[in-house]
DNA sequence: ACAATTGATACAATTATAGTATCATTTAGT
DNA sequence: ACTAAATGATACTATAATTGTATCAATTGT
């Protein structure tokens, strides 16, 4: 089971790298050779991250990327939430063949209890937090 | 994210339907048209359980499964285990240009931590308890 | 004008999950 | 002994999700 897939990953790289430097501004292609990150694959990322105002995109020559947010506002949540969804642990996944009654469900109660706190565990996380 | 995928879920079912009957013993057939579930995928599935004495099988006519242990132990973690790995929220993810000292990490502490809360909530969840 | 960049989007490869098929072996019933 | 009904073992296929690649258009500094 991933809690975190690959593009989360990368995201929060560059993220953190974008973060940790004063330059402020980078090209897909300085980021991918310093983060080791295929570069096709990054600018999508990166295009996504714009898309959601979490970077902030200038077009053209000497154009890159530049955080549009203060790193202690980026949550780890929000980075899971664009490239994996709002987090969700399980549907309801046994039928009513042998759950008949949701309202008391056991398991259901216990897997809404553990997505709460994890949710609330990542919720803490930001990049600025992630940089030490 | 899947904390449970489609085998375990039936797996599960399976288990659920036969610790509620008083009847024992069941063949796939039976077993498949009670809970809904494609014949020989069940069927790998219930051989699986066998192997790993969740079940016991009697082989020829009239055979089937039965359980081969007290549902109050069987757990929601033994079975996760058998079908998806013993449960492993993520590896090390980002690299050590982004987490230079692992043993100070705060993702890492924070993903450990959530990690055992999960095993322990899940861990207490029996077979038994699920029939309510 | 040109080169270096991102925007948008379609395409391809790889991996994981879900499901099927088949032949061999066992056993109850006749 | 024969047959039918079951599991054991295992190989195969299909579908979906993840992980990438490629390409053409638009923008901008020089
Ligand atoms: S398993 Fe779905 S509500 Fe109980
Ligand atoms: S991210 Fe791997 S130890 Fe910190």
């Amino acid at each position: 089971m991933k809690l975190i897939t690959r593009d989360t990953d990368y995201a929060l790289r560059a993220l953190c790298f974008i973060s940790r430097s004063s330059a402020g501004k980078f090209s897909v292609t300085k980021l991918s050779k310093e983060l080791g990150v295929p570069r096709p694959f990054l600018r999508k990322i990166l295009q996504t991250l714009n898309k959601q105002k979490i970077l902030e995109s200038t077009r053209g020559k000497a154009g890159g990327f530049i955080l549009a947010k203060d790193p202690k506002k980026i949550f780890l949540t929000d980075i899971i939430g664009i490239f994996q969804g709002r987090l969700k642990l399980n549907e309801c996944f046994l039928n009513r063949l042998i759950c008949p009654d949701q309202r008391t469900c056991l398991l259901r109660k216990m897997l809404v209890k553990i997505e709460r706190y994890v949710l609330k565990e990542l919720g803490s996380i930001t990049i600025a937090s992630l940089l030490k």
